[in-house]
RNA sequence: CGCGGGGUGGAGCAGUUCGGUAGCUCGUCGGGCUCAUAACCCGAAGGUCAUAGGUUCAAAUCCUAUCCCCGCAA
């Protein structure tokens, strides 16, 4: 089968990797432009775009699909399929039927909940304990193709937006395999999405990142898994900013929010309704320690809080 | 050449402005106290101050170059 895939970050590697290892004839790749990336604002290639190159897949980075040429030149590969795993842009109608079979997309969460561009970060974010991936059929819109297979999967107690992420990309290989085969087979049939059961996961913005300790620690809990790795939780303590990757709820402990407090296992945090333990924090300039490292060096002071600006 | 911070015993940090004996909180090891302890007391080991040059009577500290790490930014 001839397919050109679409994709661009980490999430989408797995899905390509298993195309190619299980013989499905990837014409062509399609990613987003390289971009300065990293310190020093270098040109980076996409994730994707590096496991192509090191396949000699040919590689296209066009800026936009909402040109004539654009379309024309895909049209030329004449692919029967285009399989579409986060690729970061809109495919527009004339390209969107282009493939005979169609286009065929893995998303990070189980529709219809979570359309757009952050299901999984949002999934842990909202302190589900159930998330998985989808397979569909692309239409116009964000993620409201009809849909082929689901597969569910249980979110850890204390996972992390990026531990969940690791795990579903390969799980959206697996049902991306087992979705082309069905529908070679004839034994899938596309599914309506409920409209009214939908939900939309946007883009993580920074304001999240900031943490506001009038939140309950449950909350506080849930923001911190899901905003790891990226862009990551802090707090201001001594007008800098200390990065909280991973901390862990405290009940039956009250204080002032925000204000800390030493206990035997670390620092902890006083918030709205019970306190976080502070387990994995990383200061400006620093490398990610546990707070009970951290005190060894910066000795709390009676009274120390997080304070809301810098 | 996007902006910025850092590298000091095993961990986390101070000391660098203004050159002059290598410090702090822990950890480790030994001893003491205790019914007992991650508690307390006493003692000890452990450092080419990232690397290479330079200035100087004298460099962790000043100058130059190099390597490595990190935050912002994406």
């Amino acid at each position: 089968m001839r397919i050109v895939f679409m994709g661009t970050p980490d999430f989408a590697v797995p899905s390509l990797q298993i195309l190619i290892e299980n013989g499905y004839e990837v014409c062509a790749v399609y990613t987003q432009p390289d971009k300065p990336k990293g310190r020093g604002h270098k040109l980076m290639p996409s994730p994707v775009k590096e496991l192509a190159l090191s396949r000699n897949i040919p590689v296209f980075q066009p800026g936009t699909l909402r040109t004539p040429e654009a379309a024309e030149q895909l049209r030329s590969l004449k692919p029967e399929l285009f399989v579409v795993v986060a690729y970061g842009k809109i495919l527009p109608k004339e390209v969107l039927e282009i493939p005979p079979l169609g286009c065929v997309n893995v998303h990070g969460s189980l529709l219809p909940k979570y359309r757009g561009a952050a299901p999984v970060q949002w999934a842990v974010l909202n302190g589900d304990s159930v998330s998985g991936v989808t397979t569909m059929l692309l239409n116009e819109g964000v993620d409201t193709g009809d849909i082929l297979l689901k597969e569910q999967t249980h979110v850890g107690e204390e996972e992390t937006a990026g531990e969940l992420f690791d795990r579903l990309k390969e799980t959206g290989a697996q049902l991306l395999l087992k979705t082309l085969k069905g529908l070679s087979e004839g034994s899938i049939q596309p599914v309506p999405q409920k409209e009214e059961e939908a939900t939309f996961a946007p883009l993580l913005s920074k304001e999240l990142s900031c943490l506001d300790w009038n939140l309950s620690a449950k909350e506080l809990f849930n923001r911190i898994r899901g905003l790891n790795p990226w862009p990551g939780a802090y707090g201001i303590l001594d007008g800098k900013k200390l990065k909280i990757h991973r901390a862990r709820v405290v009940p039956y402990l009250s204080g002032e929010p925000g204000t800390l407090t030493e206990l035997a296992e670390g620092m902890a945090v006083f918030c709205k309704e019970g306190a976080l333990l502070l387990t994995e924090i990383q200061p400006e300039n620093g490398k990610k320690m546990d707070s009970k490292s951290y005190l060894m060096g910066h000795p709390l002071t009676p009274g120390a809080r997080f304070a809301k600006e810098i």
